[in-house]
RNA sequence: GGCGAGUUGGCGGAGUGGUGACGCAGCGGAUUGCAAAUCCGUGUACACGAGUUCGAUUCUCGUACUCGCCUCCA
């Protein structure tokens, strides 16, 4: 058994995971909430814990791991973006306006994050479906006299649990002495939070022993983590911005519900992305969306590769140049996989050699830039040995099976598929046996796009074998000033297109 | 103000108690019609000060700076 080592926030060391049961490692790792396009910063948590779950399915087994991510779909700005809809005379009452809203943003959650390979997690629960055991869990809190009902709201008394603070390092009395919030007029202590409050005509709201309202944000993840994984788990995970108040307040509820030492085992926390040297913000505005990226043609393998070559531990400054690298990087590990040959790819059972090296370094609490740079190496040996294929086929089973481990899906890749294609056959359909003209096309190209990059390929091809030569960097100046990549090869020449291109600006040069 | 994290070459970014991966860029070479790609070679760095030690970039303390949390946020 591979050993897993995890910095625990809990302890602040890095320490030897070792799960309750290892017949199913359970995970509860925070979600979004559901009111708008995830932004980038968004995203890093997603890809970090994916790997996670990745690599602990790797080690005990694809059935023996339960993954939790929630949806926060209980929210002001959802209910605002309801509102504003009915106000513009949107057809609903206001409940069906809000789900409609949170449905279509979950929808959009989904969508983004499968485009950067994250997959999803076995459960996936949304707070207005467990509003029932929420109440249950803050009645049960206030049985044990660790919250009251006050003015229609239920709070929880801070003072009754003497570990509060434990996880963020922080004191009760140096938190009230440096607050800047009001403090309400119904609580006991100032740093008591709500598990209830009361809801109005315009807000969405739950009959409760305390009239109608809907529940704090910190109360959803401990009842759906008690739901779906039990009073004790292993892994609890999220950005180090919820480490407090949200993660806080989630262990002094369910550990004064549920016991001492119960709930998460070990706590993860992830940095933040920074957008020039600044935390990526709803209120800095400084932020963009996985979409916004994608749309630009950044394909999200390209996002994963650069949010993995920073370790989950340290803040990640997102730049041009890093999705640039990563895309030449990648490109260049599937021209590589191409020399596999169809029939390999072709079955689907294939998944690669998964070498130890790479299990290793995701096992020292997920150096994801370790395991790069072996990547890297492996890439490197396996080229220099390319005129040997018999040498050459276990490095490249290893690339791929490390490249999967990591997130990656060569064999789902259309550029590597479209590589092995062109490679092969005339684009064009006709039977003229003539060079191999080899193309390597983004993600999402269309048929004609792929014609259009064939016949500019085999255009320069032909002024180059026909001596042309003034005619030819004519031409492979233009291609390349377009942002496409051209190589020539002994038998024939190779065209690669990274980033989708202007089809009206290439057929003019055919 | 309280608490926490960080500071490695031109840029990015690992790691280590015994002088420091790797990538990109640069430079030199092989190759090429010229390129590209590939291969080979190559220079510069561990914020500053003190301490522990035979020896620290790596451990401890202090200083400076940066960043984060304390307010919705991943």
């Amino acid at each position: 058994m591979v050993e897993i080592k995890l910095h625990n926030s809990k302890t602040r060391k890095k320490e030897v995971f070792t799960p309750i049961n290892s017949d199913n490692v359970r995970m509860y790792v925070c979600g979004p909430t559901v009111y708008d396009r995830a932004h980038l910063g968004n995203a890093r948590p997603v890809v970090v814990f994916d790997v996670l779950n990745r690599l602990l399915r790797h080690v005990y087994g694809e059935d023996h791991v339960t993954y939790v991510r929630n949806f926060t779909d209980v929210d002001d700005k959802i209910n605002a973006t309801a509102k504003a809809r009915k106000d513009a005379g949107a057809e609903g009452t206001m409940e069906e306006l809000i789900a409609a809203r949170s449905d279509e943003t979950i929808k959009w959650y989904l969508e983004d994050m499968e485009e950067l390979g994250a997959r999803e997690p076995d459960h996936m629960p949304r707070a207005t479906q467990y509003i029932e055991q929420m109440i249950a869990m803050s009645q049960d809190l206030i049985d044990k006299g660790h919250a009251y009902a006050a003015e229609g709201h239920v709070l929880f008394a801070v003072d009754s649990y003497k570990k509060y603070g434990a996880l963020s390092g922080r004191s009760v009395d140096d938190m009230i002495a440096g607050a800047r919030v009001e403090v309400a007029p119904y609580k006991r202590n100032p740093m008591d939070f709500v598990l209830w409050k009361p809801s109005d005509e315009n807000t969405p709201g739950w009959d409760s022993p305390w009239g109608k309202g809907r529940p704090g944000w910190h109360i959803e993840c401990s009842a759906m983590a008690f739901e779906l994984l039990g009073e004790t788990f292993d892994i609890h995970g999220g950005g180090n911005d919820l480490q407090f108040p949200h993660h806080e307040n989630e262990i002094a509820q369910s550990c004064c519900a549920h016991g001492e030492d119960t709930f998460a085992q070990y706590w993860l926390h992830n940095e933040m992305l920074q957008v020039e040297g600044k935390k990526m913000s709803k209120s800095l505005g400084n932020f963009f969306t996985v979409r916004d990226l994608l749309d630009q043609g950044t394909t999200g393998e390209v996002i994963r590769y650069v949010f993995l070559q920073t370790h989950y531990r340290k803040p990640m400054n997102w730049t041009e140049l890093k999705a640039d690298q990563a895309t030449k990087h990648l490109s260049n590990y599937y021209r590589l996989l191409a020399d596999l040959g169809r029939t390999y790819w072709e079955d689907e059972t294939r998944s690669g050699i998964v070498a130890d090296e790479f299990v290793s370094a995701l096992a020292d609490d997920i150096n994801g830039s370790l395991a790069l740079h072996h990547l890297h190496d492996l890439a490197k040996e396996a080229r220099s040995k390319r005129n040997f294929p018999e040498k050459v086929k276990p490095l490249l089973e290893r690339l791929h099976g490390a490249l999967v481990l990591l997130g990656f899906n060569p064999a789902k890749s259309e550029a590597l598929w479209f590589f092995i294609e062109t490679d092969e056959k005339d684009l064009l359909g006709t039977n003229e046996t003539g060079p191999n003209i080899g193309v390597f096309g983004w993600v999402g190209i269309s048929e004609i796009e792929k014609g259009v990059l064939f016949r500019v390929g085999r255009k320069w091809w032909e002024l180059r074998t026909q001596g042309q030569y003034n005619l030819a960097d004519e031409l492979r100046d233009e291609i390349l000033s377009l942002g496409l990549m051209l190589e020539a090869t002994k038998n024939g020449a190779q065209v690669k297109a990274p980033k989708p291109v202007s089809m009206e600006k290439l057929e003019p040069l055919l």
